[in-house]
DNA sequence: GCGACATTTGACAACCACTGCCATATCGCA
DNA sequence: TGCGATATGGCAGTGGTTGTCAAATGTCGC
């Protein structure tokens, strides 16, 4: 149940790998809708059919990456401790959050100009953090144990979308600014209107 | 340039409102993926390729009712007084806004369904939300001159997804509660954080 | 009302994402 | 080495979407 290393996963991983890797090529080189899942199988030598194996929809390709994202903040904002002030512990998952995304910087940004030039991606990717925002929704509710979400809600909401608006511009600028700052500047400001110790 | 009210356009109306109808009663009876464009035609006797000349995509019959909202709400926050300050500016445009959704509650609430339970379509609506980010972001970076729009986007993003979060509560609830008050008290208490007089 | 003109529609063909199905190939293990 | 599990390929089919062209239908001046 670990990770496996008989041949056969590391041959799917590899050939997972550059499915990747020549999806993002070819889309950068002509873009996402101008490039055919058949374009992408034939630099792999593999078959169209075994494309979709790997991934549920062309968008997976791109979308993928951050999957399992969304399940690591749900647990760093379980981990925090339980009398924090919720938008504190949003924040804090969120600084750590931005390691992950630090370190694949590259295909962060990647991610973001697609999402900028094709419609179908900025949806996925838009849904992708409306799943986020369910995920965290809930643990807040959780942590203090109420019914209704709609404090829960409002908090994961308006917490995401100062992430987002500062990845964003984090990646606009090409990545080369300090994402944790920027992060904590955006929350921070953010975080004024809740959590106040009154 | 008006109205026009030819035999023509009247018929165009009137054909674009059977698809919408049709189709949002097609998608209810049986979902929106179990729906072809077919199944839709065929009720108001028309060409598929013609369906396609009235919409740009199947997920556009749902989302295309909320499509000038968005300019809508631009306009409205263009019209504010230009000493507001600016989260105060987008909580009062929203507030009319509201009013346009409650005429429509039953069509709103239908969207909200079908993209709870169809990828496609939440997936769409909430590009539809990411474009009124940027227009509202536009205008309030113009009413305060900056170049830099990371204030104005943090504001827009934050307060619309207060925004949303209140009328997602609201479609939930059948769109009994009164929505005016659930969006203000959304923005209240995020507006803590903003536009503080000190 | 009639005819030239513009616009809308329908039919057909094609492209492509995606899926189910079955035969074949490949790997892991006894 | 050979058996069972799994990965792959090929193929056919569905359905969304678009281009093209010809037929139908509204519009407008006369």
């Amino acid at each position: 149940m670990d990770t496996n290393v008989g041949l056969r996963e590391r041959k799917k991983e590899r050939t997972r790998a550059e499915l990747t890797d020549a999806a993002f090529r070819l889309f950068e080189e002509r873009g996402f809708d101008e490039t055919t899942v058949e374009d992408i199988v034939e630099q792999v030598e593999v078959s169209p059919r075994t494309f979709f194996r790997y991934f549920d929809s062309k968008e997976d390709v791109v979308i993928g990456f951050f999957d399992d994202l969304g399940l690591e903040l749900r647990g760093m904002v379980e981990a925090r401790p339980p009398d924090e002030p919720p938008f504190r512990a949003l924040r804090a998952a969120l600084g750590s959050l931005v390691d992950v995304y630090e370190e694949r910087a590259d295909r962060v940004i990647a991610a973001k100009r697609l999402a900028l030039e094709t419609p179908a991606i900025r949806a996925r990717l838009l849904d992708k953090h409306a799943r986020w925002e369910n995920w965290v929704t809930e643990v807040l509710a959780e942590r203090q144990g109420t019914d209704d979400d709609r404090g829960p809600r409002l908090i994961a909401a308006v917490g995401l979308a100062a992430y987002s608006t500062a990845v964003g511009s984090w990646c606009t600028k090409g990545g080369k600014q300090d994402l944790h700052s920027l992060v904590d500047e955006a929350l921070a400001e953010v975080e004024r209107g809740f959590d106040r110790p009154t």
